[in-house]
DNA sequence: TTGTAGGCGTTATCAT
DNA sequence: ATGATAACGCCTACAA
């Protein structure tokens, strides 16, 4: 059994309200009072009910995360940007995935309400396409940050960087390194990321002059479907000199596969893509990349999300686009 | 104002306890009385409050997860396993990070104390020793299993894998493939997986009648020291023809470091690691790896927590020790 | 079949 | 400076 204020109060002969008050110093207590209170809930181990709490307090300080699963790419470093930015503001985090299936969202939300959550971070499944899941944390005035995979057709508040320019940067460069049949692989065309890196690369080719081939958009779910995917491309007639890759997760299958065609890199093929910085580096030969930081962006949504919820009259803007940047390396 | 019991009671004419039974199906309440319930309570989209519930019932379906840091490697697994197994015993999961430091481990277990965990699964930082700051939960009867980084004195359950026998192993390996010189890079040497490791990797060479070099067992903290401190190796009088790795973490600082040493692999340099079998695969050449399955570890981590809470007089065996398997690449 | 009342641990309001 | 009491939302003997 956990010793309560009860407990305290009984064993000193006072009354629960003064340990109460005791307890977190209110001035209205005596000192001594208040060190005899101290004393007596060291010895006993006592610890607030943080559920008594909060079911009086109606806080439950507590910040649902909802993302479609935790892989190695990109979400760990979103976690810890969230995980720190809400430590310091004194949240918690409930952390829930929805293994890309709208349904477990749901059920997600629905633990996210019954947990009493003051605020919620969303990175939505790929079968995700409206916000009415949504409605009932809404309707109950809690604030929703959307961030990495989002919704368009939404006014809910969104931490995205700029897909379609770091998409199109990507072509650019691609370019000016001399590649001219270029491929572009992409991952679930359901997301809203997938849409705009696609509108991106597509129009930079058109910009570009350059050729829009047949297989010049490719779709991979994952890195086997990549690795795949691109050993096709390369064992075509006319294989691709300039690859652009939309995550970590598709290039992981990128570039085994070029090795497993033997194509020489940059000489044969020039390959960038879009990544937090971690994969390229380890990859051989090292890999360019457009970097957009999973932590800034966790960080940020955090950041964003516990403003609103101190101020619920804030109006965040509907969104909020974090830069990215080109980091030349050895495959272009 | 979200909707309770007591407004669908009002709105019904009834009693806040027949809403309550009536709404959990109770068979007492009326066919007729029951769908009522459930018919406003939808319209007004009642929720459970479960601040309210687990306070009455002192149960919070909360379980407290503290880990050094969200990595890209292992810990994404890890999670992933403990979220399954969680979910499907109906447990909700609260994500906290000590960042490596004993301070920030020791308010984690605070936050879990006082938000009611019904159990913590624990892998702990770099500069714990003890388990005193553990007393709080575990006087209150509170479950808690260790897992990965875990501490050798104590009763508690451990969840982890032959660590001494899977270094013996990749030396025992790196001979047969014709190392003769062989190194070992560690992580912090405070953990006791890493003491375990050296162990084993030690015994082995002595066992093989290998030479131990007097850089035999060297240490990084994280990638970039790996790096450097492999291209140091490399660069000596004398350097390794084997390298064993403890960690992906490690493994992704020795192979650029090989590359810009234009060491070949396997030729001039065996490398072996430690890995749940991601990056390995990414790598040029492709790295053999001694196989420990991070989502097992934190499935069954869960699962033996689950197994606890729901029979408390269960006494579960201190040490779980998961299989681990040689998986054959390039590198050897 | 339904209602009454007490309590889970805490705090805020009003008294004393 | 301290005490009494009600309330947060829900559940459960026990009573009717």
């Amino acid at each position: 059994m956990r010793t309560t204020i009860k407990d305290i109060a009984r064993i000193l002969g006072i009354n629960v309200s003064t340990v109460s008050r005791a307890l977190k110093d209110h001035k209205d207590i005596s000192i001594e009072t208040r060190s005899e209170v101290k004393r007596v809930a060291n010895e006993l181990h006592y610890h607030p009910n943080l559920m008594a709490i909060n079911l009086r307090n109606r806080r439950s300080r507590l910040i649902g995360l909802i993302i479609p699963e935790i892989t190695m790419f990109f979400f760990p470093s979103v976690i810890q940007g969230i995980e720190d930015v809400l430590h310091r503001n004194g949240y918690n985090l409930l952390m829930l995935q929805s293994s890309d299936q709208l349904q477990r969202e749901t059920e997600n939300v629905h633990l996210c309400t019954e947990n009493g959550v003051e605020g919620l971070l969303l990175s939505v499944s790929r079968q995700t396409v409206t916000t009415e899941h949504l409605n009932e944390l809404q309707t109950l005035g809690v604030p929703i940050v959307l961030f990495d995979k989002v919704i368009e057709k939404t006014n809910l508040p969104q931490i995205i960087i700029d897909d379609a320019a770091a998409a199109g940067q990507a072509v650019l460069h691609l370019q000016e390194r001399g590649a001219t049949e270029i491929v572009g692989i992409f991952g679930n065309p359901n997301l809203s990321i997938t849409q705009k890196r696609i509108e991106g690369f597509r129009r930079a080719l058109l910009q570009q002059g350059l050729t829009v081939r047949s297989d010049a958009i490719l779709f991979a779910e994952n890195t086997t479907e990549a690795l795949r995917i691109t050993r096709t491309a390369m064992q075509s007639s006319a294989p691709p000199n300039g690859i652009f890759t939309m995550s970590d997760e598709i290039l992981a299958g990128v570039l085994p596969a070029l090795r497993q065609e033997k194509i020489a890199i940059p000489r044969q093929c020039k390959v960038i893509s879009m990544s937090d910085g971690a994969l390229p580096h380890y990859l051989e030969p090292l890999v360019t990349y457009i970097h957009h930081s999973g932590y800034e962006v966790g960080a940020t949504a955090a950041k964003r999300l516990c403003e609103w919820i101190a101020n619920k009259d804030l109006v965040l803007p509907k969104l909020n686009i974090l830069p990215v940047t080109l980091v030349q390396q050895q495959s272009t």
